[in-house]
DNA sequence: CTCGGACATAAAGTCGACTTGAGGTCAAGG
DNA sequence: CCTTGACCTCAAGTCGACTTTATGTCCGAG
């Protein structure tokens, strides 16, 4: 099994060096050490970097993408079918998504007729009857468009 | 002009009114003061935040909000035609962003089959051939659902 | 005159996904 | 022996859009 530096793997696979080790940090992904300390990759890590760089052009966050990852097997090996039964569970969000977006612009288009932007009844300003109260941080995409907590029941 | 106390329009607008305050910080609406100091909105702060609102909807940062509020005329209330030229625009962006996620999605549906998640060949883990070399912040979203920077040059 | 409630300010905290900086270690090359 | 470069750790900084907290002021009612 060929091993890999910090700074291969970032070549390889567009990673920043930092953001290796905090995806080891946050137990995306695994190293061994040499004698002195330093980070050694298996060749499968870029496999798992892929799949996480994926995963978050759909819109997991690391928190999500580190679940699913730990249902790949440990014994053997994931095959291409795991990799692709763990996306299987992505169109469907994707598919939210972009009904969510739609709807806006649908929304949009009978707005601009009027330019009402009621805050009542404008389906841009107030899209979905969302009263919003979640917590901090940024929130410039619409709640419809973010991904759910996965503590949350609501599916 | 009937005059609003920020508990009044925070209560018809469902926006916080620690929310209120740092939109005035930011040049997002304006108020006048009472002798003790306490702001007095005039109604028309609704309609502003309807559209900030809606325009946070499509994917607009306050930045880029304030310069499309700026460019509304100044001495005369403006007009449902003003909001509407403003709101033009975003059927642009929201179509450019289904788009974006179409194109996620189906290069979802063709990699499902293989699981092959390559860094360089995988329109999921590499949508648009991106490298990704922005600055520090939450990067959830794919490059390409994210706002341009109103400071860039790029249409 | 005191109390409660609504308001004020300023500074610090929140969230996610990192990056940046300070300071230290290790192996190879001149 | 000294430097260079790649690596290490740990703590703190970054971004956007706010919220939270601490502390203070104003006003009307009892």
């Amino acid at each position: 099994m060929q091993l890999l530096t910090i700074g291969q793997v970032s070549a390889r696979s567009g990673v920043a060096p930092s953001a290796l080790r905090y995806y080891e940090q946050q137990g995306l992904v695994t190293a061994t050490r040499t004698g002195g300390g330093a980070r050694r990759f298996p060749r499968s890590v870029l496999r798992r970097l892929a799949f996480v760089r994926a995963a978050q052009n759909v819109g997991l966050s690391l928190t999500e993408i580190r679940a699913a990852l730990n249902t790949l097997p440990g014994e053997r090996p994931p095959t291409a079918a795991d990799w692709a039964r763990l996306s299987r569970g992505w169109r469907d969000r994707l598919d939210a998504q972009i009904a969510a977006l739609t709807q806006l612009r649908d929304g949009l288009d009978s707005c601009i007729g009027c330019g009402c932007l009621s805050l009542d009844r404008c389906a841009l300003s107030n899209p979905g009857d969302v009263a919003s109260r979640e917590g901090a941080g940024a929130r410039w995409l619409s709640p419809l468009l973010r991904r759910v907590p996965p503590t949350s029941n609501a599916g």
